[in-house]
DNA sequence: CGGCATCCTTAACCCCGCCTGAAGGCGCCT
DNA sequence: AGGCGCCTTCAGGCGGGGTTAAGGATGCCG
């Protein structure tokens, strides 16, 4: 689960990118209006977080700027009680949800997760990704490997959705890095590399494989077939 | 799009084909599990909805057995929330989604839909350089040679991408140098030398011509004619 | 025909990317 | 307050690939 987090707000991004991290979801996070417009467009997020008081462009521009562009992500706005804004007005121009500051971490999450829940059962993208002898089921975050479940950290399965979202294609750490840690992630980039060892362990090997100075590769393996011949 | 429906409560079964032929969709319904693994045999479906508990033969054994026949149909199983099944054990069996019941048919609807939509799209996305009988996938970083995977490293790769983004046209070796290695390399220009023969031992020393004083240029060769000759 | 330049190929060296086990630190639950 | 699990960092070790170097082959020009 993808989601990105557009909030100005340096400490308050950093905080809730790190809470939602440790929750499973991949998380990028823009300190800019123009720039979370951008991003949401690029990239198929599974829900936004908007701040309104943006630089560069406000919350309500860019939920409707997306809206405009035929965008249906969900999205959670985030205002201020301060009385210049109205909150219904973000409602108006196409968000799905928002809530007010200060908020609890635990409501964000449990919006969030309701916002999720409410796209998943309206029928969006299909939560198992099958790959081989592989199944993840996103909704469950649960992983089977040939009938035995798998049991698999936050972070472990993170990086093997990554994976498994595009099976056969390379993978880069940096890609790594950006989605399943924090965009802006400057740390040792041997961390992926701990990881993908643990996953080969709790998986199989043979799985994962290395493709020197790209990345790595989720492969089928298994009773139904090679990878793709 | 044809659909077959394997399903043994008969009331379920008639609805269900009763909505999805409004929808459309060219459906088929079949009562029993032995039944439905001969059409799917058969018949070219687009997807299989596959009920768990059947007469004759019960679902996982249906599906296991069409993935060790190479059907790679796509396959949405309905299992019964009543314990004696795991969900997840379909899955294992190779099925794509699952779906508990009781559900709502427009849930049903969406996930069809979500797995066509998948499949339809699972094969344009990755960006494939062909060249004769020479194939370079850039997404998984694989190369075939008339069907046959062939081994490259990344600096190996990096070279033939180059000739392959522009089949027949001269590429320099200081074109090579600037995109492949460093933008500023001042190490010795025999290194492409080099990798254009190991290249050629891979590939077949006739698809890389040399062109004295200009470049390298790589040609079409393969069982349907040659290059411009 | 001879000399020179460019190119081909092989072999060897060394560095770098990768793997993995271990340990520290932090937060969360009991 | 204590303990446990998870994330992260660190260091040792290994193997493979990148690079260099050198000798032979081939083509171009005087």
């Amino acid at each position: 689960m993808r989601l990105l987090i557009v909030e100005d707000e340096k400490r308050l991004a950093v905080s809730l990118a790190r809470g939602l991290t440790a929750e499973g979801f991949a998380v990028d996070v823009v300190h800019d209006g123009r720039e979370g417009l951008f991003r949401a467009g690029e990239t198929p997020y599974d829900l936004v977080v908007l701040d309104i008081m943006l630089p560069g462009m406000n919350g309500y521009r860019v939920c409707a700027a997306l809206r405009a562009a035929g965008n249906d992500v969900p999205i959670l706005m985030l205002t201020a009680k301060d009385g210049e804004y109205d909150e219904a007005e973000g409602l108006d121009t196409g968000a799905d949800d928002y809530l007010t500051k200060p908020f609890s971490y635990v409501v964000l999450l449990a919006r969030i997760r309701a916002l999720l829940r409410r796209r998943a059962s309206a029928g969006t993208p299909s939560p198992v990704l099958v790959v081989g002898g592989l199944s993840l089921d996103t909704a469950s975050r649960r992983v089977h490997r040939d009938g035995a479940e798998v049991t698999l950290t936050a972070k472990e399965f993170a990086v093997l959705e990554q994976l498994a979202l595009r099976p056969d294609a390379v993978v880069s750490k940096a890609e790594m890095l950006e989605h399943v840690w924090d965009f802006a992630y400057d740390g040792d980039p041997n961390i992926v590399e701990v990881y993908i060892s643990t996953l080969r362990r709790k998986l199989g090997a043979e799985r994962i494989q290395t493709v020197r100075g790209a990345g790595y590769r989720l492969v089928a393996v298994g009773p139904a077939g090679e990878g793709t011949a």
